[in-house]
DNA sequence: ACTGCTTTCGGGTACGTACCCGTAAATATA
DNA sequence: TATATTTACGGGTACGTACCCGAAAGCAGT
């Protein structure tokens, strides 16, 4: 059991090239102090070893580390979803941190745009490598990574995307198709001619999510020439009371509805108030693998639950930072994450 | 940025041990040549520094590499189901080679289990480190999984279980409820009496895997109290003109057949039946992610296919073996996979 | 006390890369 | 031509661990 011999190193290039080590290290890292002869005779001889660098003794002969900025939303009580990207977070720099690299968390207020803007400051302020974020704010977004831009720091924007920006990578939903997988789960039951209600329960002052998710729906509806009426729904009030008083009212406006489709993970709220209010035979849908919904999942008042890997999205991101920056890998400029359909029946199985 | 400068590596425990380098190495390593006393005093200061060690070093010393068997069912004509354990494989071998891995691949027919026992011979003989295997044949499996228990090599099952065997690890799907998936999909729209056909079409000599699977199904049935007919029919032969024939006969015998489940991947031979006799209205569901289940599932002749992530099953496997070997952490010793439900609207996201 | 053997331990080099520092050569300035 | 400045390059050490080799210490038997 020998280790492979066949592999060519910086000491071999420089033994061909009649230089020394130091040398090759300045053209491998596109150093000053090297000739335009040498530079162009040691890049032949690296192209015709295919010389890949041991990121081993690499990052070991190193000093200095790496830091990457998480700019994600706290976990509030309004919400635990983002428990998860950070976990992800987590298990990936536990992970890279053998290789010097370093994560630092900051967290803004979903109802806060300012504590946004404060956070990115003191992003740039420090220093960092790189950035994962989430683009919750898109205006501020857009003017934070403009400036990562100018300084040449890489950024990953997972959960939702804005496409105009030069990001090394988006990470997260394909939120029309979504929406799509969506109504074709609600409608694989639905009767003919009964009503579909479209629930958007939401305190965030953005909420571009939420639109191409329902654009996604209600094109399945078209694309598959259904002709059900869809009723849709807005509130700003994530209590319990609120939205109960809001479904009361819909109902009574509508009593056919015989599927609801919630846009996002508060759809347990809609399951509790289905449950006290005795209504069976009503299909409902929502996202995300929280406590909560899986509770209802399992007791049978919600059917699907949509997912997008939460937490494998900020593993993958951190680790797309960590390419680029160590292995010196180019990276996909779009990953889409699965649309997951999780239900009673495998949701044990299931790995956010 | 400077490097964390609160580690501490075998230098400091040598220090405050008053003793060389060396002999810390000795005692790490459960070398001989440390006295009792020293070997203790060292110990306890490695606990008190919480010592660990860092494994780009210790990779770049070592000059030993490690073998990895893969012990794995050949990818046929039959089915190029195996195409995909074979790409996690390679994905965690690129990933890992750095640290000194290597894998070798040994692969048997799933008609002959003497190619098995050839196979898992010669990775007897070869003396590797750490073994994957598919337990395609149980006792077979058993006799050299026993053999390596002796020989003190770790091995690791994916995509079906010996459970009374010391594994390091199972990585794969639970059948049992996979199947129960499988009823729950179909039956999400069956109507109350109309019959159910399970289909089990496999020339493989052991169907241990379909057996469990049925078993779910079927429970299924009896745990929501639904009392529609389960008519079964297995087929030997898994060219189209048998399988026609088979289906044939059958909805001959069962004019009132609603709904398919077809226990594996050659979903796609029923599909191809369904549409070329013209018969529509019918559900089906089926097992993998391979090409031409997708396209059924594309037309809308197959509604639900359901998959365990084969890729990803090989992948953590081989992480698995990795972790034990170099890094020494400890491995779930079961591992389930996700049960996963694609459909036409969101295969194009899946990720095997 | 001498030889031979075992146990216990330390010095030192190697892994492949990064990077500091010093110096010779080339070029510019006087 | 002499001196200052820049450019080009090499020697050598460091990262943290593995492991070879040799030596000192301890112990046995004579």
């Amino acid at each position: 059991m020998e280790k492979d011999s066949t592999y060519f190193g910086v000491k071999e290039i420089a033994r061909r090239a009649n230089v020394s080590i130091a040398t090759v290290d300045r053209v491998i890292h596109n150093r000053t102090g090297v000739s335009e002869k040498t530079r162009k005779k040691i890049n032949e001889i690296i192209k015709e070893l295919d010389y890949q660098p041991n990121i081993l003794a690499s990052r070991l002969a190193s000093k200095n580390i790496i830091i990457l900025a998480i700019l994600i939303p706290r976990v509030s009580e309004e919400t635990d979803f983002w428990e998860a990207p950070l976990r992800g977070i987590q298990r990936a720099e536990a992970e890279i941190k053998q290789y010097g690299i370093q994560t630092i968390n900051y967290f803004f207020d979903l109802n806060d745009k300012d504590s946004f803007i404060k956070q990115s400051n003191l992003i740039l302020e420090k220093g960092v490598n790189g950035v994962l974020l989430s683009p919750s704010f898109i205006e501020q977004s857009i003017l934070f990574t403009q400036e990562c831009q100018k300084r040449k720091i890489p950024y990953v924007f997972i959960d939702s995307n804005i496409p105009e920006q030069h990001s090394l990578s988006y990470i997260g939903p394909h939120l029309f198709k979504s929406g799509y997988v969506g109504a074709k789960l609600l409608t694989y039951r639905v009767k003919s001619n009964n009503k579909v209600l479209v629930v958007n329960i939401s305190k965030e002052i953005e909420n571009y999510n939420y639109l191409q998710i329902e654009e996604g729906f209600r094109t399945y509806f078209k694309d598959n020439h259904m002709d059900n009426e869809i009723v849709r729904i807005d509130m700003k009030e994530t209590d319990y009371l609120s939205v109960a008083r809001h479904m009361t009212y819909v109902f009574h406006m509508h009593k056919d509805i015989e599927a609801i489709f919630v846009t996002n993970s508060r759809v347990f709220t809609v399951a509790s108030f289905l449950q006290n209010s005795h209504r069976k035979n009503i299909s409902l849908i929502g996202y995300d693998f929280i406590k909560e919904n899986v509770q209802h999942l399992n007791t049978g008042v919600i059917d699907f639950l949509i997912c997008h890997k939460p937490e494998e999205q900020a593993y993958r991101a951190v680790m797309a930072l960590y390419q680029t920056l160590v292995i010196g890998s180019s990276v996909e400029k779009i990953q889409y994450m699965p649309i997951d359909i999780i239900t009673k029946e495998n949701y044990e199985f299931y790995q956010n």
